[in-house]
DNA sequence: TTAATTAACTCTATATTGCAGAGTTTATAG
DNA sequence: CTATAAACTCTGCAATATAGAGTTAATTAA
């Protein structure tokens, strides 16, 4: 049966790779706001993720606030990626943009 | 930030009620061998399912070994439904049988 | 130039969740 | 009527997730 990284397949950190990706380098804050999460969760979650090498870190200092800016590694995206079509060979997404229901075919629904 | 259901976006949950939405009813023991997991596991996800009624369960007995069927409820359907929406919405994938990095405007990627 | 303030993290203890195997029940076979 | 086996269910241990307290570093203002 089709596999879901787990370290993709959890809720804070699909959204977290997902901004990554989709936005680019962001700060600790920017995440932080973004992702309306604490300090120390959102902290937790990019060790995993760093500890994957799914993302990279680089710091600044100097010139203002020390700052951390959080990057999607080339494997970070390849596992995305990945995950993304585990997503649709699980889930008969393709070409539903509207309602798919219909993108289940065998289903029968409990009439309660 | 788009919300994932938590009771859904968990790798057995996901996997379970995918199948369950491809394949109608289902016995516990096929769900056992198709998610190839351990009783425990399984039926403590489908407690939760089932606490959540997106599952429902009939049981039969009396002319053959007790069995329970297990399928999706409307609720579960729709829950369902949301949830690969908010995928849907969160990761990019439209249209994107075979790469999708394309599908990911704005990203950087670390360079190593 | 140094004490106060604030932003940016990081660590740690607690709560929640996930998992596997032992245990229980019910049915068929000898 | 005893043995065997399949179908569940329960319980304790392990892993994961979370929040908030603590730490470090830089600016501001006396």
């Amino acid at each position: 049966m089709e596999e879901l990284d787990p370290l993709l397949h959890q809720p804070l950190r699909t959204q977290l790779v997902a901004f990554l990706a989709g936005a680019g380098e962001q700060t600790f804050s920017d995440l932080k706001r973004q992702l309306a999460v604490s300090d120390g969760n959102l902290d937790a979650h990019l060790k995993k993720l760093l500890a994957a090498d799914y993302v990279a870190v680089r710091k600044e200092s100097g010139n203002g606030r020390p700052q951390s800016f959080f990057i999607l590694t080339p494997q970070g995206l390849a596992a995305l990626n990945d995950y993304v079509r585990a997503l649709q060979r699980l889930l008969p997404l393709a070409g539903s943009g509207d309602g798919l229901p219909e993108g289940f075919p065998g289903r029968t629904l409990a009439t309660d």
